[in-house]
DNA sequence: CCCTATAATTTAGTTAGGCTAACTAATTAG
DNA sequence: CTAATTAGTTAGCCTAACTAAATTATAGGG
């Protein structure tokens, strides 16, 4: 499902969709709300799940580079990536052609970590949705896939 | 626009919720990631910003029952307090029945902080929004009134 | 009036995340 | 073969958020 570019002649559609950010926005903050406390149970901190997400959805990168992606720099993510590798979710992989480098690679543990926080947040939302009606389903799941297009890029 | 009790015979919705639950979590994970950006913008930390959000959009209450709200201990609030009060944001009432009391109020600055926030997070929902049509756009509508409905309790 | 409970603060200390500056080691360019 | 660049680490410092324990002041029942 890949956005198709809008051609000339949109009409009122960016005046329209105004008051719908707005609702979409306060919708997210308490749906997320709801979420955060889930996220509490999984025991790690804001930083070192956001950057273990990106190791384990996304795959390995270079410390420099989960730095960047993390907006931190080299020696944050070097000091979270320590913890992390002691804990036991990261593993260092020495690039062979850049002694330089490692390559930081999220274990099996780390995605389990991550598995076991995500069904956490999932049930809570399935916990939420009981009572819809097919129809509204319906009309979230489609919301779901157009958020996923927009926020790709 | 008040939830309706659903009535027995509502077949397989549960069945057909569990994937959609996922996926309307994904959207919101990576939604959120893109409003966090924009939030730092306002230049107040995480813990401030929600706590001052209780205030401005649930209203005053007292300095123990914003603590249990954000599930820190007292002394925690206490000196989250005195910055923002410090700064403006918060002003504190005696309470004329339980001199141990204060009860705490955001300020007008603290609305205006609040509302610049949202306000650049709705943009970035705007900007993300530009390139849907009508149709998408309701879709989104319908979505977001459906989960301020299902957050709601 | 005393005793206990409660609201908030102070005290004293920890932990985590962020930064810059200075460093080492490896790579690449001249 | 130097010189400059790049990746990452170390060291040192700062701030924010958090805690438990002790303290202060008020409330309220016996």
């Amino acid at each position: 499902m890949t956005r198709k570019s809008r051609p000339p002649g949109r009409g009122r559609t960016a005046t329209i969709s105004v008051p719908v950010a707005g609702r979409l926005h306060s919708a997210a903050i308490h749906l997320l709300r709801r979420l955060r406390q889930s996220d509490k149970a999984s025991g790690i901190s804001a930083p070192r799940l956001s950057a273990l997400s990106v190791l384990v959805y996304a795959g390995p990168r270079t410390l420099g580079q989960l730095a960047d992606t993390e907006q931190v720099r080299p020696p944050t993510m070097t000091r979270l990536v320590q913890a992390m590798e002691a804990e036991g979710y990261i593993k260092r992989i020495p690039d062979p052609h850049d002694k330089r480098v490692t390559v930081l690679q999220a274990t099996a543990k780390a995605r389990k970590l991550l598995d076991k926080a995500r069904s956490l947040r999932v049930s809570t939302v399935e916990e939420m949705m009981k009572n819809l009606t097919a129809a509204e389903i319906k009309t979230l799941d489609a919301a779901a896939k157009l958020i996923e297009d927009m926020a790709k890029r």
